[in-house]
DNA sequence: CATACACTTGAACATCTGTTCAAATGATCG
DNA sequence: CGATCATTTGAACAGATGTTCAAGTGTATG
């Protein structure tokens, strides 16, 4: 119940320059690769070692570290060093709301391919 | 002022499957392309043609219908035939939610490649 | 210092994906 | 019907991308 809160119907989104369209369009590819997206998700739960997240969507560690890398420098996740071990948690609030919201937007209407719908 | 209103601390996001979230990165995915992610803008400005899309984003018609075509299938843009010519638009309110997530996301700070920040 | 653990890095490979060009479809008008 | 406009489609190509394997860091422990 809670858990569909208030929405805001949708900023006005000013006019984004094609370069704030590029940086936007790198932010989504980050978390258009399955694996990838699997590997924030597990972020946002938590900070999260680098083990235990490739444990949890079964991936090498070497593949989770490499898309670790990737995120980081997007800022979607952020690290924290802690002995040997390194603890990953998703970066703010807004990439959980992005999510959020794509989900509301998949859990919609079940995907299908038509012309058009204004019959 | 009315633009950023209450934002809700982000929803739980309840536990996604594997299927969920290759579901959810298909959307993402199409967004991360600079081309498609501006076509996809200016379908949010209103009902727009393809040729305006082509003339606007500055691309081809037929990579531009191309991508609509991608895009039409992800239910992220709807068409509306009217004559000769086809009108496209963004589907619902969840697809300018997430942009304009996505956009606070990345105007919160300036993305510098760092190992850690907890100094 | 040497060993072991946790993670990172680099190169190589197969695959996918955006783009282009040419041809085809659909719709209106004379 | 033939012509023309608006959009779609298919095949083909170059470049990007995810994945793997092997080797390389860095940190604690004995």
């Amino acid at each position: 119940m809670i858990a569909r809160m208030i929405r805001p119907v949708a900023n006005p989104l000013p006019a984004l320059s094609d370069d704030d369209a590029a940086r936007l369009a790198d932010m989504f590819r980050l978390l258009g690769d399955p694996s990838r997206l699997r590997i924030v998700l597990a972020c946002i739960a938590g900070p999260v070692s680098v083990g235990a997240i490739a444990e949890r969507v079964g991936l090498s560690l070497s593949l989770v570290s490499h898309h670790l890398r990737l995120l980081r420098a997007a800022r979607l996740v952020k690290a924290t060093r802690q002995g040997k071990q390194v603890f990953y948690a998703a970066a703010d609030d807004h990439v959980r709301c992005v999510i959020a919201d794509m989900v509301s937007h998949v859990g919609e209407g079940p995907e299908q391919d038509e012309r058009e719908e204004d019959d």
